[in-house]
Order: C-alpha cells, then sequence, then structure tokens
DNA sequence: GCAAGGTTTGACCCCAGAGTCAATAGCATT
DNA sequence: AATGCTATTGACTCTGGGGTCAAACCTTGC
C-alpha cells in the first residue's frame, strides 16, 4: 500500500499544476465558450475523463486557470524594482504588461477586459484580481502625484483607460515581426505616459 | 396575386431591419456564443423557423447586425459638427463615442474590443468596420497636429489607446447612477484628451 | 507476487442549440 | 370565394460538448 502520502500529494499537485496551466493557455486563446475540454485533454495527451478525476467540472477549471492567469502576472508586475522616480517605474511597469500582455497572455483581452464572457460565478473573483492588478500601478502614480512628479485629472479614470489600452495591445501588435512589435510597444506605452504627466 | 412588387419588398426589408436590430441588441448583451437563435426569436414574438425565412443561418444574421451597429455608430459621429478647434471637436466626438458605448452598445467591447469572439468570416469586416470608425478621430487628430493644436507620440498607439479607452468604458460606467455617470464618462474623456495635448 | 491504493480510460447519457422542412396560415388580387 | 403568392409554424434531425461511471490499469509497500 501507499506510504508515503506527501510524494503522491505532491505529484498530484505537479499534475494539477500542469492541466491548470493547460487550461489557462487555451482559454486565453479561445474564450471559454471556445474551449471545449476535450482540446484542453488532448493538448495533454490524455482523455477527457481524466479532467474530472482532478476537477468537479468545466467551471471549476475555468476558476483555477482564471486564478493563474490573474495572480502570475499580478506577481511578475509586484516583483519589479521599486526605487526611483515614478515616471520611470510607472513606463516600466506599463511596458512590462503590454509585454506580458502581447507575448504570453491574448488570454489578457478576456480576463480583464470582458468578464462576462465567463461563467456568472466568476466574474466577481476576476474583478477582485484585476483590482488587485490595478493597485500595483495605482501605487505607483499615486506617489509619482504625491511627490509633484505626475498628475491625472481623475485616478480611476486614468486607471481604466491605461488597462484598456494595454490589454487590448495583442489585438493589434500581435501580428507585427520583432523590432516593429517591440517599436509598438515602445510607442504605446510612451503614448500612455502623457496620461499622467504632470 | 400580388402585383404590388414593391410594396412587398418594402414590407419584407421592415421586417428583417427589425430582426437585424434585434440580434444586434442581443448579440451585443451577450455575445455570439452566448446568443441563441431562439432567444432572438423570442424577443421578436416569433419561431426560431422563420428567422430562416430571412437568413441563411446564425452567421448571416450576425454578419448583418455586425454592419448596422458598425455603421450607424459610425454615421452618428460623422454627423457631428466639424467646425472649430480641433481640441474641442475632438473631445466633443471622444465623449459621444463614450456615451453611444455605455447607453446603446454595451456591444462596443465585444464589437470593436474582441473580433475574435465572432466566427472567422466576420473578422475582416469587423475590422475593416472599426478601421472606418477610427478615421473619424484620425482626421481631426491630424488637423489638430497639423494645425499645432495637438501633438501625439504615435498615431497608431494613440488610436488604439482611445478606442481601447472608449470602448471598454461600458463595464465601469453602466452600473453608475444618472450624474455620477455623466461624471465618469467627463472625466473619462478628459483624460483621454491628455493623449493629444500638445 | 500481491494487496490497496491512486489514476486513467472509453463507452455512455443528456441537453442545448443550429439547421430543415412539409404543412399551415395570412394576405391581396381577381 | 377562389387563386396564388408570401410568411410562419412546430415538429423533426443532428452535432458538439459537458458530465458520469464501472472497469481496467498503474504504483508502491509489504
Amino acid at each position: 500500500m501507499v506510504r508515503d502520502v506527501n510524494r503522491v500529494q505532491r505529484k498530484r499537485d505537479e499534475r494539477v499544476r500542469r492541466i491548470v496551466a493547460t487550461a489557462a493557455e487555451l482559454f486565453g486563446e479561445r474564450g471559454y465558450d471556445g474551449t471545449a475540454l476535450e482540446d484542453v485533454a488532448e493538448r495533454l495527451d490524455v482523455t477527457k475523463g481524466s479532467l474530472y478525476y482532478y476537477f468537479a467540472g468545466k467551471d471549476e477549471l475555468a476558476a483555477a486557470a482564471i486564478e493563474t492567469l490573474g495572480s502570475d502576472w499580478t506577481a511578475r508586475l509586484e516583483e519589479m524594482p521599486a526605487t526611483g522616480p515614478s515616471a520611470e517605474r510607472l513606463r516600466a511597469l506599463l511596458r512590462e504588461h503590454i509585454a506580458i500582455a502581447v507575448r504570453e497572455y491574448p488570454a489578457a483581452l478576456r480576463l480583464f477586459l470582458v468578464p462576462d464572457s465567463w461563467p456568472d460565478a466568476l466574474r466577481a473573483r476576476i474583478r477582485e484580481l484585476r483590482a488587485r492588478h490595478d493597485l500595483v500601478f495605482r501605487r505607483v502614480i499615486r506617489e509619482g502625484v504625491a511627490a509633484g512628479e505626475l498628475a491625472v485629472v481623475d485616478e480611476d479614470a486614468t486607471l481604466q483607460a491605461l488597462h484598456a489600452a494595454m490589454s487590448q495591445a495583442p489585438l493589434w501588435c500581435s501580428h507585427l515581426a520583432g523590432d516593429a512589435q517591440d517599436r509598438a510597444m515602445d510607442d504605446l506605452a510612451d503614448t500612455l505616459m502623457k496620461l499622467v504627466r504632470a
């Protein structure tokens, strides 16, 4: 009989992690409705049935995927250096958010911009994740405003505009080649900086 | 037998118009996948079957709906007064786009921001509609820049940012009450004007 | 090798929703 | 009232995809 409960648990966790990651990819690419559990299973080289061994259903899997997408992303921004002039830090944050969106998470759009393309049960959580994500930007902006380095017309409106513009970037950037893409992302970041110019 | 072919045609056109309008509403509210043809039929007090008398299928109906959504909207912006300082005209355009988005077309988001939530066949057309829509803003911005009244970092990036921010407005504005909503829309328009400040 | 789990399978049910169509109803016109 | 269109119905098929489950398959410890 199995004694080493820990090892079993670790293996299980690892499997769950891979499933969630794959699901997140697909949900990002094709949206909630556009993603069949069979697609997820296929990409993992297993059968649909076995997914139900780990998750109660599609919604639960989607919930986990959202959780990962949202918090990984936010975490990466939170890890960025927190010193230097607010303007520079904000610009770096914007640029990084855009780069992540374009290169890794076309899901951005669906996750942050169209919450109602997800089942009702998940919307509240999505809003929370987004609020936390926004907070990263809010903090820097507030500091900058307090220090007189930055200025905004209205904090909420600015946040909404920043977020919408950044998250939508994959739509028109992803078809560009390497160099042109980098320039497009820079242009967008520079453009958005005008929103907080003193 | 029916002689007056014209009257028959007119009636038919009118019925088509109503169907398309209703479909546009629903697609806007719930997206392509979220809208069943039976829902459209129900809102029109007819049966699903009769829709097929006018349209070959869901995609064709969606195509018509998109056409209406896109061109009505653009047309309304194109009708706005074309005199006065560029900054003021642009501000009016932004404000109007936002108001239409919030009050009439929550569809905005789905139409302009998430083209790939529609069937493949429609995407090219959606891009065209959006390009034409953008043109209204592009023109004013170019005039303003030429006249030295406005300045942009990069025209494309600016357009993308403007559009994304405006179209996403329903998401956070629509739950606000009358006055607060107006203020939020004003704030957003003012915020966005910073993007083109000289 | 053999228990006692943990894990995966594949066949299955079921439903929502797209699409079809023969029959029926609603009209103008004569 | 009869004729010949146009329009609508409702019952039907079919497919995709979510969800279930008993049986088979691994793995690990004894």
